[in-house]
DNA sequence: CTATCTGCAAATCTTTTGCAACGGA
DNA sequence: TCCGTTGCAAAAGATTTGCAGATAG
């Protein structure tokens, strides 16, 4: 886990940047505070993390933060819609940047976690909504399997 | 939640029926015990459920049994292959027969789970091989969505 | 100023572990 | 009898809640 001061190169989606999130909060009669701007950075950060790596990386700019804002503040944010969390499959979920729309391939032998681009899902979408009346959203949930690195040592001890 | 007194109409696949658990076990130097069955049945007859789920219905057969039993039982039947869970995309697993081999779509409007052929994902499953090398499970994990019910609500709303 | 936020501590909830007693083979 | 298994209680880990003080607007 890095200690760098939060880069913010990619922190700025065409939708919003730092004063977004400023000017989204108001918008709800919310406040905007340090923390909550430290969490939406972490998110955005680390891609995909728990809420406790998300405190690892908060306190890392700022020590005094608790981890109980940053469970209240990742609720926040995804009841406004700037994160979204998605369950990888172990016990914790993860948070990512709600326009970060990709699918997610957990490796239950390594627990590696690749991205793919939701058109992988487009076929399967469509075959839900005509044989089963339900609509997808593919960045939710993700995807359980086996990655190409542990299938080859699996077929190298046989 | 129901609290009838175990049906056993679909307890037993062709590859075993009751007895075939103390097979099982004694295969592997394990032991028979009242609780093994009950949990398995309970499995079995509530399709997928949570560790929780299945202690209750346990429980309504044979109230003594304790939840750390339904814990250490579910993980030993899964380490021997009678069970399998599988992530519904809130917090508690769910655990389901092994050979039960479907996929699941769950609702994150009402919450309802349906299961559908593992069928369904084979085109995705090619797809995923060729582009990432990654070889998919497809009952492991359940796919999010919206079913047919709660979209036609929000339809009505607007 | 005032209502919203935060930090801290304690409460909850879920799952795991240690240990003595129980019971299957 | 012997050793795997169980129940109980307590531990451990994750998340939530109550409350008094801090602070954004």
């Amino acid at each position: 886990m890095e200690t760098r001061p939060a880069p913010e190169a990619t922190a700025e989606p065409a939708d919003g940047g730092p004063s977004a999130l400023r000017r989204t909060l108001h918008q709800r009669g919310l406040r905007m505070t340090p923390q909550r701007q430290l969490v939406l950075d972490a998110v955005r950060d680390l891609g995909h993390a728990t809420p406790e790596q998300i405190c690892t990386r908060v306190q890392s700019a700022a020590p005094a933060v608790n981890i109980t804002t940053v469970y209240r503040t990742l609720d926040l944010l995804e009841r406004i819609g700037l994160v979204r969390h998605t369950h990888l499959g172990h016990g914790a979920p993860t948070y990512s940047e709600q326009e970060h729309q990709h699918v997610h391939l957990v490796c239950h032998s390594c627990g590696k976690v690749t991205e793919s681009p939701t058109d992988l899902m487009d076929g399967l979408a469509a075959r839900l909504l005509a044989e089963s009346d339900f609509v997808l959203d593919p960045s939710h949930v993700a995807l359980s399997g086996r990655c190409r690195g542990c299938r080859d040592e699996e077929e190298e001890q046989s």
